[in-house]
Order: C-alpha cells, then structure tokens, then sequence
DNA sequence: CGCATTGTCGACTGGTTAAGTGGACTTTAC
DNA sequence: GTAAAGTCCACTTAACCAGTCGACAATGCG
C-alpha cells in the first residue's frame, strides 16, 4: 500500500518544470534532481518513461532538458501514476476474473474496487497545475505578509 | 499502490473463519488454504502474525487450529491491514517530515495524505462481519430467486 | 569535421516481499 | 507414555524495486 519512489518523483519533476518562469526553455536532470533531492541517475529513467509517454518533451545535446509536452492543468495526477507505475490494479484479480473464479466471486472483490476508486477519485481531479500554484504560493507566502 | 499478498490472504482467512457454521470450532490452516485457494505454508506465516497481534486465538495439537478472537463484527479491514502491512505510511515523508523540509514543505505530501485517508476511510467502515454476510449472501443468491 | 554536453539505454548491486522447506514444540487420543 | 495431529519458528530461494554505473547516441558549437 506504498507510493512508488517513481511516482513520487514524477510529480515533483513535472511540478519542477511547471514551476519554471520560461514554460519553453529545456531544464537539465541534473537541476531538477538538484532541487528536489532526487538521486540524479534514478531521476534519470523517470523522465525518460514520462519522455516516452508523451507527458513532457526531451532535446539532448547543450541546451537541452526536458520541457512539459502539455498544459499542466491537463495533467491529472492519475495519468502520472498510470504511466510510471504501469496501471497496476491494487489486486490482480480485480482487471482478472479468472484467478478470483473458485471462491465464487470473493466478497472483498468490491472493498479493494472501492479503495481503488477512492483513489482514483483523488488522484484525477488534482492535476500538475494545481500542485504547482500551491507549491509556489507556499514557497512566498511565508516571507511576504499578505497585502 | 499494491494491496499485499499478505494482507489479501489475512482477510480472506478471517473472512472464512467467520462464515463457519460452529464459530468456536478450531478450523485448520489447511482447511482455509484449501477452500481459499492460498498456498499453505505462506498463510500458516500470515495466520501466526494474526494470534500474534491478537485477531485470532490459535491452538495446537490434534483438534487444534483458529478461531476469531473477537466478534467479526468488532474487526475493520483498517486494523486487519494495519497488523500486516506494519502501519506503513503511503511515502516515508507523511510522517517524517525531515526528508522532505528542503523543498519547502512540498505540495504534494497534502495529496498523498489525502490518498491516504481515503483508503482509510473506505477501510474503516468495513468489518470482517459485513465480508463474511457479502460472501454468503453471494454464493447463496444465484441459486435461490428473491422470494 | 571534431568535440563537449546532455539525454538514452542496459547491466549490475542491495534490500524487501512472496513463497517453500524443515524442524521444534504442544496438545489430544489411545 | 507414546504417537500423531497440529501450530510455531528459522532458514532459503525467486522475483521485484530502488538506486548506481558506464557505454552509447544525438545535438550544438567552434
């Protein structure tokens, strides 16, 4: 019942990039992991999975990084989970049927549904851009007195 | 974001000895591995952890075997998860709040709380007792029609 | 072109989880 | 009191996850 390290990292990346002045200009691994306190070569692979599944865009070569392929508000923190940790149900008998088949459809079947969904509910309506405004709004606040 | 292996066999286990006609009958290891399709030396680990921790009463010897400690009814999956998965926080820094101080009190440690206390919530208001009724109720429904 | 910079990919290590194995211990039946 | 039926406990194996390291590929610049 753990958060994935990957999927803990993901998310502070991409709040990383989303809270960058210039949306556009490539950030390196190296200053994201910097910032964040992410073991640099590990951080590595994470961008290179959210590379491939199109949540942001990567250039090599100087100047290069990595930029957020969409909007951060159209990144729902769901989408994040599925793509690093591989839209694992919590139970393999949830998505298969065919393990379950000799209890005669278990009753604990529908608890750990629920809990997925429970999740679920919470993680599809946050998305990047919201944990990116909250972020920056803790970050100042402390140090200027509301006006 | 797995349910373990150990914590599906634990209610399972739990749930079939609440379902036996005579509840204070000792019912073997063997007996719950068998009709739970379990495999039997891992849910004698699983049923000594739950003695242990006090959910069940074990005895030994011939006519020996488990019996709830308690009413099924007084048992919430919450507790049944917290005995075997130890109590572990979703990420390490909902806890501790040490790891995660240089990022400035991150955003997205509200979120995974809050993850979290949705499964809690869900898990919370489960009992073994609900389990065991859903279960009889469901093997015994598709042969009876609704009178 | 040649080289430095930076992302990409694969193999390797250490720790944890899911199981399996074997033996010790305890209780009941005869 | 002895044997058998059970649980209890310690050790081993296999798979997976977190993290590291080093080679490779692409890009930009002189």
């Amino acid at each position: 019942m753990r958060i994935p390290m990957k999927v803990d990292y993901g998310v502070r990346a991409l709040v990383d990039l989303a809270g960058q002045p210039d949306v556009h200009r490539p950030v390196r691994t190296a200053d994201i992991a910097g910032r964040q306190g992410i073991p640099e070569p590990y951080l590595d692979q994470v961008l290179t999975t959210l590379n491939k599944f199109g949540l942001i865009t990567s250039r090599r070569g100087p100047q290069g990084g990595h930029v957020l392929a969409r909007a951060a508000a159209d990144i729902t923190l769901d989408e994040v989970v599925a793509t690093l940790d591989g839209r694992n149900p919590p139970l393999e008998c949830i998505d298969d049927a065919t393990e379950c088949a000799l209890s005669g459809c278990c009753a604990q079947r529908d608890i750990w549904r629920d809990v997925e969904e429970a999740i679920h509910a919470v993680l599809i309506t946050t998305t990047i851009a919201d944990l990116a405004q909250r972020q920056q709004a803790r970050t100042a606040a402390p140090l200027t007195f509301a006006s």
